[in-house]
DNA sequence: TAAAAATATGGTAGCGTTACCAGAACATCG
DNA sequence: CGATGTTCTGGTAACGCTACCATATTTTTA
């Protein structure tokens, strides 16, 4: 792999010159830009960013910093974090902590060894621990989805409190008294705004003395277990808010358990939709590809590559495929 | 923020034997490694990937190239590979390529100047420029998901063929005698051995005649399209073979906009499964986040920030939220 | 026509780290 | 006891690039 200093040889030009030339700054002749540009193809020239970031201390790198990519929520955001970087000639780099501090922290410190440009986190927890690290460190942050006490920073999110009332205030309108509401974790923002505009439409309603608050965590699981929880404690109840998607599934699961009917018996409201090609009424039947075990398969065998452990040869890895049969087949009526 | 030479003053050591004590590697006695570790802490010292790179030519950072992230096909082998990298102190970034030979391109190019130790790549067509161009600067490649004609690589991917095969006999299994196949884009080998399996299992039927095959892209717009003039041109079709799970998305959504019923009329099978929580009956009423737009902003927030653009001051951006009434609600009955 | 400004090119050093080589202190062994 | 190995520490240079400063040439301006 040629470096510039070969270039500037072959084109009979000092290093700096061809400097100018690739970064398109200061001055140069458009003779002097031609040669050095034949020889950088010639040569297949591909300019090293870990040297320019060394020097330059830009590394056009940010990074974004959510809960769980897996997440459709979290998947989209990244699209249009990474549409805009890649406008701009910046590269994301993506971290999952998975609500986790100890992640978090993990992923932070390797951002700022990597001296990331920025940081845009979605806070796994409520203190500001990683946001004071990165700002100790020098590391622009941007605060996404929600809010953090004890800091100050620039910040990025829904007014989840008023989403939240108006989510409510649409159920009471409908006639139901009895609502309860399965939040997220507490000491989360989105998680307390949500609890927070359900109660204050629930009081202007006249429904205090009906308020069912029940706090978990946003994954599905806990939408799940609170759901039955929530059926078991009021049997009256007609309508669950999920306090987001998964949960929201979860909840869904958890009543059709119970035989419940939504929304015959109850209703189900959620924060955060889920894409639109995903609500289908017949189940697919599918083949199934393995593509969790496939990343990882190429991730590992890709890391031996480099680290030189494997023989010459190629290696092709043939994963087995499932097939999942489920309601949307049946006999055929031409017969 | 400091650097490993301040430490060593700091410490009364030469840099290199800080550079010991946090590669943990050489000797080092205890006493030594104590009093920089110690330093180390105090000063709080981050150690710079990119000064370490420079000089070992090793950057720690792998690139996965995928057609589009937004597909959970793609994010669930996202979050593998990066489960093994994290493992191995490794950090992934990712690029998307939208099906675009362009900007599969400019990805390799970008990743190249950034050094990647490796690239995992779905590649976006059938060519080998883009393996080739990596491997002429030294970088090592895994091809994942498809194969490629015209060089020889590591690769994983799933049996396509064997897979198509079984999905087809299982229809034909059921009575099934007019299948028709929407496959994606031809010269993508999933594709194309989809079709292959399919076709193997129809003449081993000795269904040969009633081959129906339509070549389109992977998206759900595509699988829409098709199903539509499918139907149209083989109005006793019983069966659609969706090339992945957007087709077969699509072919259902202009299956119900046809009229006709799943399984009911036709019967539906698919490549790729969408992860569980997708297969919902009821239709959920939500409040909808503008994920996509939280994340332009807040990159955009960002890079003015970083470029310093920005006042002093910090900023608090406040999406709306935006509710959307589905079938999951109806009146209370408990009235 | 002299002075100022714009254009064009280069030299030197340094970003922060590790590779490579060297040497000293100490332990082990025949 | 000298030879050999192990443990510990350091000096020097280099990775590939750009910041900073300097200089030379050409063009513009008063």
């Amino acid at each position: 792999m040629p470096n510039l200093i070969d270039i500037a040889r072959q084109a009979g030009v000092a290093p700096i010159t061809v400097s100018r030339v690739i970064n398109n700054s200061g001055y140069v002749s458009q003779p002097t830009r031609e040669r050095v540009e034949a020889v950088v193809k010639e040569l297949g020239y591909v300019p090293n960013t870990i040297a320019r970031g060394l020097r330059s201390k830009r590394t056009h790198t940010l990074a974004l910093i959510v809960t769980d990519i897996t997440n459709p929520y979290f998947t989209s955001m990244a699209r249009g974090v990474e549409d805009v970087a890649e406008a701009n000639d910046y590269t994301v780099i993506y971290s999952n902590t998975d609500e986790s501090e100890t992640k978090e922290k993990k992923y932070a410190n390797m951002l700022a060894q990597r001296r990331v440009d920025g940081v845009l986190l979605v806070p796994s927890c409520g203190n500001a621990n990683t946001i004071k690290f990165f700002e100790a460190n020098h590391i622009n942050v941007v605060v996404l989805d929600r809010r953090i006490s004890g800091v100050e920073t620039d910040i990025v999110y829904s007014d989840s409190k008023n989403g939240a009332y108006r989510l409510t205030k649409l159920l009471i309108g409908l006639g139901h008294k009895r609502i309860a509401i399965i939040a997220g974790s507490q000491g989360v923002s989105t998680s307390e705004d949500r609890v927070l505009g359900y109660q204050q439409a629930l009081s202007e309603a006249g429904l205090d003395d009906t308020e069912l608050v029940y706090y978990g965590a946003f994954n599905e699981q806990s939408g799940y277990q609170l759901a039955n929880q929530a059926m078991t404690q009021n049997p009256k109840l007609t309508a669950i808010f999920g306090g987001n998607n998964f949960v929201a599934v979860g909840a869904i699961k958890a009543l059709h358990n119970l035989g419940l009917d939504v929304p015959g018996d109850v209703s189900v409201v959620s924060f955060d939709d889920l894409p639109e090609f995903m609500f289908m009424k017949p189940f697919l039947t599918v083949a199934r590809q393995h593509a969790y075990e496939m990343g990882q398969m190429a991730a590992e065998l890709l890391l031996k590559r480099i680290s030189g452990e494997l023989p010459q040869g190629h290696r092709e890895l043939i994963l087995p495929i499932e097939i999942i049969v489920r309601e949307s087949v049946g006999p055929s009526k031409a017969g």
